[in-house]
DNA sequence: CGGTATCCTCATTGATACTG
DNA sequence: CAGTATCAATGAGGATACCG
């Protein structure tokens, strides 16, 4: 019951785009394409579950207005979860959903792609 | 000279990116995701070759300006091969470079996820 | 710890009109 | 046909401070 029709009725993911030719790659880039989103969505692919302020850190840059929105953007398209840990010291986790872990090929591809196009600045990097 | 080493002196694509993590995603991001870039590049993969006006089309809802500009950064990237088919009428042609074709497997992948998890309005799009 | 609230800036986008 | 110029609007993103 997760792979037949993914699309509930209150999502209105598929309408903003339902245009001329509905363009696939510009909803799903409505989804994911938003500054931060990738590499939130990278970061749980590869750690499973982090705390906002290990995200926080792992992010680097990103500030807690910025995290908190697109957390809260991703949860509202049903691609993170967000876990209470523990409610007196406040903990939260946050991990990927179903939807949130069907994005790995999107996501890898990607990454493939930079790696491959866009190279790696591991030998000069320091000259910053 | 074309699949050695990609990266030109003065290409600034891996600079804005060169972090804490390099992240390509973030980077590949930067480069494809750009409001309009993922739909023409669609489009390019799927027609080779394109007139401003046809893209103008194709692309549906994009202002001449979003186009041309888009365009130009696509060509900037060097994903984007601008040819002057006829100079008197003027004529111009766009496809994809080498580069902007490498982008399939990521435009595929955000095309088959956004068809999978988004959902085509197929059956109901013409309620609007 | 895990956020919110506020304010501010500036980049992106758009509408319209004009041009070689 | 294939753009460019200008102006305006919008809103995404950032800095900082405060809260339960």
């Amino acid at each position: 019951m997760s792979d037949t029709t993914e699309v509930p009725e209150d999502e209105c993911l598929a309408v903003w785009c339902a245009g001329d030719d509905w363009c696939a790659v510009t909803c799903a880039m409505d989804v994911i394409g938003k500054k931060w989103h990738p590499v939130i969505i990278h970061r749980l692919l590869r750690c499973d579950e982090l705390r906002f302020n290990e995200l926080s850190d792992e992010v680097d840059g990103i500030t807690n207005k910025m995290l908190s929105q697109s957390l809260d953007d991703l949860e509202e398209k049903e691609l993170v979860d967000r876990t209470i840990v523990s409610e007196k010291p406040v903990a939260v986790e946050y991990s990927l959903t179903e939807r949130g872990r069907s994005l790995e090929r999107v996501i890898d591809s990607l990454e493939q792609w930079g790696k491959t196009h866009l190279q790696p600045p591991e030998s000069e990097v320091e000259s910053a």
